[in-house]
DNA sequence: CTGAAAGCGCTAACAA
DNA sequence: TTGTTAGCGCTTTCAG
């Protein structure tokens, strides 16, 4: 077998000669759109087995207009440029949609760059957003070039979005924010990332809400999610010390909850004697900690098979939904929450 | 703005009319690619981003030949089909090439599947398969058609295709089977997996000659990967009693590790006291399970930079390099096989 | 049942 | 510096 590399293609002209048939017969007899003969789609069929022939995806796309192709722009910053840490939820997006995909043979495109002119854009039939910004500019982009897009939760400026599979999350940072003040907290200091998406959004409105309707005043501040790790103690220590100081915290970055508990031991304060401490993302940094961190688990997976579902039925031509669909992300209760009675 | 979907993208065409220049003026002042004077130049971007003009990119690929986009298509059937424990590996791997590749701003396109003629194939310039089989079919489906293709690990019956990456087992196998020994193990039984590519062959290739040298009757077993939790335990319960049971169990895959231990527990067999136990990947079960579990870490994260590293450099018109890539695995001792001295 | 030919949108060779 | 045009490989009318 020749292995060279840079052979010329086989075209559907060659399969045509050899099979002494018309282009047109050779596309007809190999797509089954129109009747052809069984001893001619023998012989087409031979002739491209035999010449090892393989349609252009370029050709055959820009015919029909379409190439079977779903994009996937993952939108948060940090996700890429972050530290390995950062990596599990990465990856447990990326990889749920892969499989999803895969599991509908449906080829899936990660988009390099939709701004930057020197990259080439690529053939996709619709494209999924995944966590979109306020007002995202890449999402407009797409909506603008009137492409199908599905959005991985809703870009918060645009929440009826019909097409977007979305985080139900105040049931559930409510029944978060009663376990604390069950367990004794008094006083929770809120600490959102810095990315204006609905992953911070919708918990600090949902934090604001149960604040105001307890008639407590609320306490937040930020943590960027691009923070390294010698970063995140400095900057929380303040916040530990002092006879003000929170009785509990919800930080949004899980990677960085064990390093609030460990800047918290420096000032002797114990988890969760002395602090209760959640994350509002999973991972294994909280799980492994010790204590084990209370999370939010956002589903990816589950967010995956949705969005995945939702492009695909798009793409068939499916009507449009009255409303996104929603998901409730599910509260991991852990040690860190968690007071011997 | 115009939401609606389905609109009818803006060609070269129109951008040309608008700008009263020809198709190709507007082709060579996006492009830059022949000198135009700046006034047309000027013209040209304006005209193209008032109509929000965007090449199609298939239209531009027939022409050119090449779309810019890399494929990847990862062998092993479990790592989709598989139950979400066996998800981490997936991940990990799809995750780091994914990284990769954005850094790279170059566009990745999972393959959804090479030989359903129902599936439409994929327009890329080179292709990346991780893991393949010996004697895969799908590396030589790419390399008969002549496509630039990197491998993940090599395909055991082609060893030395130079364009691989490749881990370089023997040693940190030998390493691992000399710290059983070590620690007292002189009966190790090697549960691989039923996979036949280079992850299953090569260590076990090593385990043989390991025992070989030493003198010692090797012990082999199989353990697919497809199992599931349940079948688990039954297939090693007969291992583990009898008064020949081994001493020590290195297992292939590393979510099979804990339900060994559990099943030892079962038989009153402590680890690592009565049992040393390893696998041979990591994953956050053998992380977290009790006692940690020695394990081998196949470093993804490396795998996946060197080969999108490869694949870049190919498609630029690199070299053929002398042979394979080569990386080691990491071996992670963890208390499943330290017994307190 | 089969063939001829148009044309998808773009790039690049060739003309001017 | 710019315009005209061939043609990438395929699908799909339209003729036969």
């Amino acid at each position: 077998m020749d292995t060279a590399s840079g052979k010329r293609p086989v075209t559907i002209r060659e399969v045509a000669e050899r099979a002494g048939v018309s282009i047109s017969t050779v596309s007809h007899a190999l797509s089954g759109r129109r009747p052809i003969s069984a001893a001619t789609k023998a012989r087409v069929r031979e002739a491209a087995a035999e010449l090892g022939y393989d349609p252009n995806p370029n050709a055959r796309s820009l015919r029909t207009g379409r190439s079977g192709l779903v994009g996937l722009i993952l939108r948060p910053r940090y996700a890429v440029a972050g530290t390995p840490d950062r990596a599990e939820t990465f990856n447990r997006l990326v990889g749920s949609i892969a499989t999803e995909m895969l599991r509908h043979k449906t080829g899936l495109i990660h988009v390099p760059d939709l701004h930057d002119p020197a990259v080439a854009s690529v053939p996709m039939d619709g494209c999924i957003v995944a966590h979109p910004y306020g007002g995202d500019t890449a999402l407009a982009e797409l909506l603008g070039r009137g492409l199908p897009v599905v959005t991985v939760e809703e870009d918060p400026e645009q929440p009826d979005l019909p097409w977007a599979v979305r985080l139900d999350y105040p049931p559930v940072v409510e029944a978060l924010l009663n376990h604390l003040n069950d367990q004794g907290a008094r006083d929770v200091l809120l600490l959102s990332g810095t990315e204006d998406n609905a992953w911070n959004r919708r918990p600090r409105e949902a934090y604001l809400a149960w604040c105001k309707r307890r008639g407590l005043p609320p306490r937040t501040a930020l943590l960027s999610e691009g923070l390294t790790q010698r970063d995140v103690p400095e900057l929380v220590q303040p916040l530990l010390s002092g006879p003000d100081r929170p009785d509990a915290i919800v930080v949004a970055t899980s990677d960085f909850a064990p390093l609030i508990a460990e800047a918290a031991a420096a000032q002797g304060l114990r988890i969760p004697d002395d602090l209760l401490l959640a994350a509002l993302t999973d991972s294994e940094h909280a799980r492994t900690s010790s204590p084990p961190i209370t999370a939010m688990d956002l589903t990816h997976e589950a967010l995956a098979e949705r969005a995945v579902e939702l492009m695909l039925a798009r793409l068939s031509g499916a009507e449009t939904p009255a409303g996104p669909v929603f998901l409730t992300p599910e509260l991991r209760l852990r040690e860190s929450t968690r007071r011997r009675d």
